[in-house]
DNA sequence: TGCCAGGCCCTCTTTAGGGCCTT
């Protein structure tokens, strides 16, 4: 893949939405270079409020962890150095996206890197999986794990590893000598029955 | 007071509803 540096991120958060006042309480992020992980970043960060017994619960992270974990504005401002300008990558992209652009928006950060969603493309290059929870599809294409859930660390690395799969597996089923970026997020856009034509063109184009 | 995510995708669709995925 050209230009394949991307930075997988995962966030842990006191619940599902940034607009109801739910705040980030962990982040992971794997940095990718020519197919292999370089390069890790990951922060507990205090959400300044108790999280619910079900995060607690969830995530394995407790309130005691967070009340000695630094101020989500400092590992806010580690983390960006960490993602640079490069292209973004999460399972279920929108999730993490609002998280993320919440969180900067609070430490008058703008982001600018583009999102691909591992989930949008598995539905699409795997629509015979059981599921296409991340933690279904680990399972289903055998990649490395560790065992641990829903820690940011942990679940950006798998989103790691099946980013990697799913753009070699692009690649092979369609033919493609090298991939893209910007060819994998298109593929993540296109509607399943408009693939086939949407990645003949692209290949057209690239001769 | 009472409400409460949001985006994608399929279908018994488009004047809509509901399941999936993330915490």
């Amino acid at each position: 893949m050209k230009n394949n540096s991307v930075v997988v991120i995962d966030f842990e958060t006191t619940g599902l939405s940034p607009n109801l006042g739910e705040r980030a309480i962990e982040v992971g992020a794997v940095l990718i270079n020519n197919n292999q992980i370089v390069d890790r970043f990951q922060r507990l960060m205090n959400p300044g409020k108790k999280i619910s017994g079900f995060i607690e619960s969830y995530t394995g992270i407790s309130n005691k962890m967070l009340s000695t974990a630094p101020s989500v504005a400092e590992a806010m401002g580690e983390l960006k150095d960490f993602i640079g300008d490069h292209h973004l990558v999460a399972h279920n992209a929108s999730f993490d996206s609002r998280f993320l652009d919440a969180e900067f928006s609070r430490i008058k950060h703008k982001r600018v890197n583009e999102f691909a969603c591992s989930l949008l493309i598995s539905r699409r290059l795997y629509p015979e999986a059981p599921n296409h929870k991340l933690e279904t599809l680990v399972r289903y294409k055998n990649l490395k794990t560790d065992g641990v859930h829903h820690r940011a660390l942990a679940d950006a690395e798998m989103t790691a590893h099946l980013w990697m799969r799913l753009v070699e597996d692009i690649k092979n089923n369609f033919h493609f000598d090298d991939i893209t970026f910007d060819i994998v997020q298109k593929f993540s856009k296109t509607p399943k029955s408009k693939i086939p034509e949407v990645m003949k063109k692209i290949k057209d184009q690239l001769h």
